[in-house]
DNA sequence: TTCATTATTCTACTGTAGTAGAATCATTAT
DNA sequence: ATAATGATTCTACTACAGTAGAATAATGAA
């Protein structure tokens, strides 16, 4: 499923990728309380996501459902990213997270397992 | 320096970062052959780069060199992806970039030694 | 010097993401 | 049934990135 999800939408998508499946009128009441949204911008993103196909709607209650997962959002900004500023080389970017020292400790000795874990 | 560079300001950018200092008339050239722009077009775009600091004017004939380095841009970019997509988190970034296998094995081996080495 | 050509700037249109008011439809209380 | 309230849709404005034509300035040829 490759789109491109605006700022606008990952604010609906984020919700549905945290707390599942969630009426649009609650979705409506949590944008208004974090980003300010009125009721009717939410339904309207909602709109644009529906005929996009990034989510579905399911009734009763106009149950929105991520149709797009957050791994396949992420994997398309990722892809973006890296075909924009690092040539289409995903190494290079790894590279340069490593070198610029982004990384605490932790992070690393995190990152250190996961690697030890894989193959 | 942070600056968010629009796509159309980076098709100058990497001009800059590849070449080094390069006059206005040969980007228009370049950017002519390479996208298609009308040399209105490029010369606007290093108006606006100049305008935001991104790049100076040296004269004589108008030669422009990158304020902005390609490795501020990168991070600034990545930086970005990592708030609206992992949370903030880069080794979240890494670690999807190591789940989708998107790298080969031996990149994988390069990189664990990276990291032992590392910290 | 004047003309022609090329370099540079000024100005403005276009498309679209972000946003929301007004209109309409649905539900509930009287 | 009707009014009132809340849910949903329709429509449209705004800001700005992308693009380039027209206007002007600089340069070189005659």
């Amino acid at each position: 499923m490759i789109m491109k999800l605006f700022d606008s939408e990952l604010n609906i998508m984020e919700i549905l990728w945290r707390d599942g499946d969630t009426p649009a009128k609650r979705i409506a009441e949590m944008t208004k309380e974090k980003v300010g949204w009125s009721k009717t911008t939410t339904y309207t993103i909602i709109k644009r996501c529906l005929d996009k196909g990034a989510i579905e709607r399911h009734e009763p209650n106009f149950v929105c459902h991520a149709v797009v997962t957050r791994e396949q959002a992420q994997e398309h900004e990722t892809t973006e990213l890296i075909n924009k500023m690092y040539d289409g080389a995903p190494d290079r970017l790894i590279a340069s997270l490593l070198g610029q020292k982004r990384l605490s400790t932790e992070e690393i000795s995190r990152l250190k397992r996961l690697i030890d874990s894989m193959e």
